[in-house]
DNA sequence: CGCGATCAAAAAGTCAGACTTATATGTCAC
DNA sequence: GTGACATATAAGTCTGACTTTTTGATCGCG
C-alpha cells in the first residue's frame, strides 16, 4: 500500500516527515543537513534532495546560514496526500480525521449532485453494483467487505462529478473510512440506514436527480460527523 | 508575490513546471535528468533536486532505466499550491477556474457555518471591517479596493472556521477573486446584491447564526458559478 | 518457431570532496 | 548607541567516479 520508499532518499522522508508533522520538531526548530545527513547515514546530496521535497510540502524552509526551520503547522501544503499519511499515522489522527471528515462533508454531497448531471452509463452501473456489494455485506461481521464497496462507491461518486479537484479526494475519503473501520474499532454490522441512503443516492445519480442525489449524501456524511462526534464530543 | 525562484533548482522548476502541467510534455513523455540538465545548464545536482520536487507533486516519475516520465493529469497534486499557480498561469486557466470556483462553491458555505458557531470577537470585527470595506469600494471604479476586501472577508471566513483544512484554501480563493477580476475583464463595478450577502453574512457570524450564514455564504457562491456560466457556458 | 535464461547497455542513484555565496552576528571606530 | 566592516557558518553548486537496477536484445534449447 504505502510507497515503500522509492530510494534513499524516500527513506529519510518516511523517518523524518513523520517526525515534522507529529510535532517532533517544533515550529521554528532549526535542523542542519550535514547534521542530517550523518545521522541517517547518506550522504549530503540525498539528505539535500530529502530536504527539498519537505520544503515543497512547505514542511520546511531552508535558509543560507541559518539551516533548515520547521515551518508552523499553519503553513503546512495538508492536501499533500503524504502529509495526510504521515498526519494520520501520527498523534493528531483523531483531529485529523475530524478535519478530512468535515472535508468530506462539504466536497460529497456537491460532487453527487454534478455525478447525478454528468455520470455515465457505466459509471451509473457501477454504482448500483458497489451500493448492491454493500448490502451484501451488511449483515453479520463482513466488516472488510462491506469498506471495499463503501469505498469504490465513493470513489465513483467523485470521478462522476467531473470535477479534477473533487476526484482527487478519492484517496482521502478512502483513508477516513478505512480508518473508521480499522482504529476506531467497529464491532457492529453499519447502519441500516447509510446502507440504505447509499441505494437511494445511486438511484437519484442514475435518475439524474441532482438536488436528491446532493441531499442523500449530505444525510450520509451528516452521519459520519454525528458518529465522530459520539466518539470524541 | 510569487516565490522568486529560491535557488537554481527554483529558477528550473520556474520553466519545467508550468511546462509539464501546460501539457507542454505530454503524460508518458520521457525526460532524461542529464539532458535536462545541459538544456538549462545546471549541474546534474541540481536538476536531481528538481526533478525531486516534481515528484512530490506527483508531476513527474522517475525510474532507472527509463528516465523521468510525465505523469498522467489524473495523478497530479492538484492540491498543491506550486502546481495551482501554473496551471492558472496556461492555457487551461478557464477550465482549472471553473474547477477551483465549484470546489469554492462547497467549501465556504460549510466554512461560515462553523465560523458563526467558532468565530472569536475579533475575527467577527475583522469581518464586518472587511465588509464595510467592500461597502466603501463597491460604487466608481475602485476595483482594486473592493478586490482586497473582498480577499480578506473570506480569508478571515475560512480561517474563522477552525478546520485547517478550510483555511488552506484561503489562498485558492485569493486566487480565483484576484483572476475574476483581472483576467475576465471586470468593467462594471459590483453586484450589489453581493455586497449586501457579504454584509449580512458578517452580522449572522457575529450572531452565530450557523444556517443562515451557511445559507447566505451558499448564494455568494452561487453567484460566482453563475458568474461562469454566463462567460463560458 | 516459440520460449526462457542470460547478458550488456542505459539511465538513475549514490557518494566524496572541493569550492562559492549569502548572511547572521560580532567588532570596532565614531 | 549607531553605522560600517570583518568573519564565521551553513547552504548552495559543481564535478567526476562509481554502483545498481532494469530493459530489451541476444542466444540457446525444446
Amino acid at each position: 500500500m504505502s510507497t515503500t520508499g522509492r530510494g534513499l532518499h524516500g527513506q529519510v522522508l518516511e523517518t523524518l516527515g513523520p517526525a515534522i508533522t507529529a510535532g517532533e520538531y517544533p515550529p521554528g526548530s532549526v535542523l542542519r543537513t550535514d547534521e542530517l545527513a550523518q545521522r541517517f547515514d547518506v550522504s549530503r546530496s540525498v539528505m539535500r534532495e530529502a530536504v527539498r521535497v519537505l520544503e515543497s510540502m512547505h514542511l520546511v524552509e531552508s535558509r543560507r546560514r541559518v539551516g533548515v526551520t520547521v515551518r508552523p503547522k499553519a503553513e503546512w501544503n495538508v492536501y499533500d496526500p503524504q502529509v495526510i499519511r504521515w498526519r494520520l499515522a501520527g498523534a493528531d489522527r483523531p483531529q485529523q480525521l475530524r478535519s478530512l471528515t468535515m472535508l468530506r462533508s462539504a466536497i460529497e454531497p456537491a460532487a453527487a449532485g454534478l455525478a447525478a448531471k454528468y455520470a455515465t452509463a457505466e459509471q451509473c452501473a457501477e454504482l448500483t453494483e458497489c451500493a448492491l456489494g454493500m448490502v451484501a455485506h451488511s449483515r453479520g461481521h463482513q466488516l472488510e467487505g462491506y469498506l471495499v464497496h463503501d469505498i469504490a462507491f465513493h470513489r465513483v461518486i467523485l470521478n462522476a462529478s467531473g470535477n479534477e479537484m473533487f476526484a482527487r479526494l478519492g484517496d482521502v475519503v478512502a483513508e477516513v473510512l478505512a480508518g473508521r473501520t480499522h482504529h476506531e474499532v467497529m464491532f457492529e454490522d453499519p447502519d441500516p440506514a447509510a446502507v440504505t441512503l447509499h441505494v437511494q443516492v445511486a438511484e437519484a445519480v442514475r435518475a439524474g436527480d441532482a438536488v436528491r442525489a446532493e441531499h442523500l449524501t449530505r444525510e450520509i456524511t451528516m452521519g459520519a460527523l454525528q458518529e465522530l462526534d459520539i466518539l470524541a464530543p
